[in-house]
DNA sequence: TATTGTTATGATATAATATAACAATATCCG
DNA sequence: CGGATATTGTTATATTATATCATAACAATA
């Protein structure tokens, strides 16, 4: 599956994170240590489960495969450790396709959006300050109190426009 | 249900779309007719039950009053209308919600976002070109084709920070 | 090491949201 | 009118998510 030069490379990135699992489980695991709470084995492998689909996937898809090595999975296993996850910011919940992807650069504030593809379903994350000032100054000047913001955008990716 | 006069006005307004049902409907029906395309009954009395709720309502809410006057009525009927509101610009699906709000301004373009109380659960409409261009631009320059975008930011409104 | 409080997981059931598929009507338009 | 298209009815099922209570692992303290 490779990737016509043409295309910018940040959304290549997206394509090949195939030798960024080990990575994102240590820093996973360092930022979990720095905290105080527990990245458990499963908690762990779930979020291995994530890097491995190299796309948003849902969490009856990563139950699925979790099931293969620990029966005893079900829906609230698969549930807790995504939303322990994604409360820690070691993985983004995709709102428009119920899915979730691992975070491309944890420890940091998370004002992150996504641009999703229509076509072959991969999601490229971008760090925008922009986009997230802007919505932070609306907020500020209505009085409103931000915990926090979604950024989501759909079409299609530069691969896929061209067939 | 009377609102501090410290609170913006922008927010107050979510508050006080009792008097905005007809309007709307009758907004709906002039686009539609313009567009050649048809409100029917059911659209229309779906569309009068998205406003009636003066904040965003998840399609088995809406169901369930649509039940009590339209017997036969059953979850594709609603869906079925949402979606053909949804299309038309008519309604905003609230993708952190699964819910339903009616579009304060339908006839434009719909990059709005949503500033969504976490305690009174009410959703503030916001034209913003800020953040909506900053997303064009990010898109454009990463050659990935728009068709939709969504901006959700949580919190709490004004009036509920004081308790 | 007991005890106790806290956090994490197991297990079952069910709630909540959404769509598939096909039949029956209604509407449009020649 | 009559055929094509669009809308609604109907039943069943898929998909996503949570409630609940029991048990196990871990942490802190005495």
């Amino acid at each position: 599956m490779s990737v016509s030069k043409t295309i910018p490379v940040a959304w290549q990135r997206a394509h090949d994170h195939g030798q960024c699992i080990a990575p994102a489980i240590n820093a996973a695991a360092r930022i979990c240590e720095s905290r105080g709470i527990r990245l458990t084995p499963l908690r762990r492998r779930v979020l291995e489960l994530v890097w491995e689909n190299h796309k948003p996937v849902g969490a009856y898809g990563l139950l699925d495969e979790l099931k293969r090595e620990h029966s005893s999975a079900a829906p609230p296993t698969i549930y807790r450790a995504l939303d322990f996850l994604v409360e820690q910011g070691l993985v983004h919940r995709i709102q428009s396709l119920n899915a979730y992807v691992g975070c491309n650069d944890p420890g940091h504030s998370h004002k992150g959006m996504f641009l999703i593809c229509n076509d072959c379903g991969d999601a490229l994350e971008i760090e925008d300050k922009g986009v997230a000032n802007t919505i932070d100054r609306f907020a500020s000047r209505l009085g409103f109190l931000l915990t926090s913001q979604s950024v989501e955008a759909a079409g299609l990716c530069p691969g896929c426009q061209e067939a």
